[in-house]
DNA sequence: AACCCGGGGAC
DNA sequence: GTCCCAGGGTT
């Protein structure tokens, strides 16, 4: 055997420096209180997919206390949960969330699966939620990769003011490279390398004169290089785009248990193929149902209450 | 790999 | 106005 492995050359324990760091200064959230559990935890973790923190916390809460088993969320038709998502954005994950409850109360006897292929398995987890299960919630030693992962992991190791754009398998192995051997402290050091990410080691203005891991910093070391790889693409302006009109007429089918009609939609916004889009969009995701169309006519539904459309069961 | 998908807040 | 946010699914 080789004396040392490669992790053990090129980075000397950073997590010493990081979890002690965590263990002194980390925010009192929380999925972080002792004995949250692994459903909150994978709620939480789908609430936090492109949704800051703060915003998260008052949702989580609510949800937690209406449905604190994933038998109880499947137990309720998924418009429900596309109600309590509110405004978190990116409703898909209300009804991933639901579909992803009622495969774990079909599968697993209700239990949120340990296992990284299980949790991969369920609607709306990939790499990074699977992961952040496994860890977070039972302890398990994987890396976990998320957006402020990469961050600190491009400054403080390989030097670069900025990563490069996501990928797989790389990043699971640099990360992997970092991670201490012992289980509960490769958690805690997934967790710290997130949160320093998420309060130093910034993507705008990082705090560096308060980093708990300067004196081993490569980015520091290097002179604070400015970043010269592939520049992100610009995002599309929100305002006028369809992802606007999509969210009106989510906005407006989660404010009633009646049909939306054509009129009404009309009302929200002016552009008629752009709305056709969005209607089209959220029928093809399943966030919109179409009732009382004279052709899909179905016996239960016709003539209930009018044509239009409403939220899924 | 590129694109799509909300909404809000910091700068 | 621009950028960022504990990403994932589809093509």
């Amino acid at each position: 055997m080789t004396a040392l492995a490669p992790t053990e050359i090129s980075s000397p324990d950073l997590h010493v420096a990081l979890n002690a760091w965590f263990r002194r200064e980390a925010r009192d959230l929380p999925w972080r209180r002792a004995g949250f559990g692994a459903w909150g935890i994978l709620v939480s973790e789908f609430m936090l997919q492109q949704t800051p923190v703060a915003r998260v916390i008052p949702r989580l809460e609510d949800w937690l206390e209406r449905w604190p088993t994933p038998d109880a969320l499947a137990a309720v038709p998924a418009s429900e949960a596309v109600r309590a998502w509110a405004t978190l954005g990116y409703p898909r994950r209300a009804l991933w969330l639901h579909a992803a409850a009622v495969q774990i109360s079909e599968r697993h006897g209700g239990v949120v699966p340990h296992d990284v292929d299980a949790l991969l398995e369920l609607t709306g987890i990939g790499d990074y939620t699977a992961r952040a299960v496994a860890a977070f919630a039972y302890g398990h030693r994987h890396p976990v990769v998320d957006t402020n992962t990469r961050r600190v992991i491009a400054r403080s190791v390989a030097g670069q003011g900025e990563p490069l754009p996501p990928a797989r398998t790389r990043d699971l192995e640099a990360m992997e490279a970092l991670l201490p051997r012992a289980e509960t402290e490769a958690a805690v050091f997934n967790a710290a390398t997130m949160e320093l990410g998420a309060v130093v080691c910034t993507a705008r203005n990082p705090h560096c004169d308060v980093c708990p891991i300067r004196n081993s910093c490569a980015w520091r070391a290097a002179g604070y290089p400015v970043y010269d790889g592939p520049r992100k693409a610009v995002q599309k302006k929100f305002e006028g785009s369809d992802r606007q009109v999509r969210g009106l007429i989510m906005a407006e089918l989660r404010s009633t248990h009646r049909p939306v009609t054509d009129a009404e939609i009309t009302g929200l916004w002016d552009d008629a193929p752009q709305r056709e889009r969005a209607i089209a969009g959220l029928l093809a995701d399943g966030l919109a149902v179409a009732v009382g169309q004279r052709r899909t006519s179905e016996p239960g539904r016709t003539g209930e209450s009018g044509r239009g459309y409403v939220l899924p069961d």
